[in-house]
DNA sequence: CTAAAAGTTGACTGAAACACTTGGGTATCA
DNA sequence: TGATACCCAAGTGTTTCAGTCAACTTTTAG
């Protein structure tokens, strides 16, 4: 079983999807502004993303991603499966032939571990962290900070394209 | 947070140390055999493992391994743990400083996870394990295993011996 | 006293995965 | 038609895993 950086990026992703998806559709590039993620990465998880129908895309100008089902119905174990991060924490992928066709030893620890873990991220869904008082506060200030970041960057090109005239 | 062979070898390992207490120390050499891991891998783990105190060691022919404390008080998070698998899944390792010195949209979830898991691994001891029936039956099931297997092997060493004088 | 059994330590290695980057596409709309 | 977005494949540096190899030291049995 591995939890990491890959995973954690997915669920990030469709969490400021679901949050501003009542502005049509959400690009990529926003995303990684909003959530400090790399957009080629993102755009590498999007398509695992979009295989698994947990998002569907809308290409062109104005296009980005939508959910491809409602928040309720979007649970964090699914998001986590889609990019291949597994919550198995058994070696035998919950076989039992873990030791040269044997069960090993610790086999059944591994599986109740790999079940309450499972149990615990099938239980939450992207609505319940949208409905988080500490999210909606995280994105409020992300959605500022984006403002004034890409504030200066219109006036950089401005200048530039002042320069180059 | 990852939880791969490492931290399953170590937690197979010590329970195979517990279960076999009575004989005397245990040695690594027995363990490799019946557990299927590779000696001096398992010679990383229990070095790991004695820092942590969680064994200690008796030198010279006869010896081997026991445990540190009393099977009750050892928990399977504690291992994981001495092998530096950690059980933590956030980013930040608690720290809430995820994103740039910022707290993460999904900090909040990874460190309920993180709690889940650390909670349910620390409630299991050895202790527990051991009374388990199934892990039981396993353990009797390794030792005729490793009597039949080492029973051709003191042949083979006869025969070899037989013919080199 | 010495040989062998056992633990101790450190360096090294191939393979895999992660977290990207680069560089090309293609669909869509203004 | 060109800008905007998604789409896709290949490559890369780093880290970790899982394991090997080799050279120790300590301890006990004989």
């Amino acid at each position: 079983m591995r939890l990491t950086t890959k995973g954690r990026y997915a669920v990030t992703a469709l969490l400021d999807l679901a949050l501003h998806a009542d502005q049509g559709p959400v690009n990529l590039a926003d995303i990684s502004q909003r959530q400090g993620i790399s957009l080629s990465y993102l755009e590498q998880l999007f398509a695992k993303l979009r295989r698994s129908e947990l998002v569907c895309s809308i290409r062109g100008p104005g296009g980005g991603y939508r959910l491809g089902r409602k928040p309720q119905a979007i649970r964090i174990a699914q998001i986590i499966d889609a990019v291949n991060e597994s919550v198995d924490a058994t070696k035998c992928h919950g076989k039992g032939n873990c030791q040269q066709g044997e069960t090993c030893l610790t086999h059944h620890l591994w599986q109740d571990l790999s079940e309450q873990i499972h149990d615990f991220l099938g239980s939450i869904s992207l609505a319940d962290l949208i409905a988080r008082s500490e999210i909606k506060r995280i994105s409020e200030q992300q959605d500022l900070r984006q403002d004034v970041l890409s504030q200066p960057e219109l006036d950089g090109a401005r200048i530039a394209a002042t320069f180059l005239q």
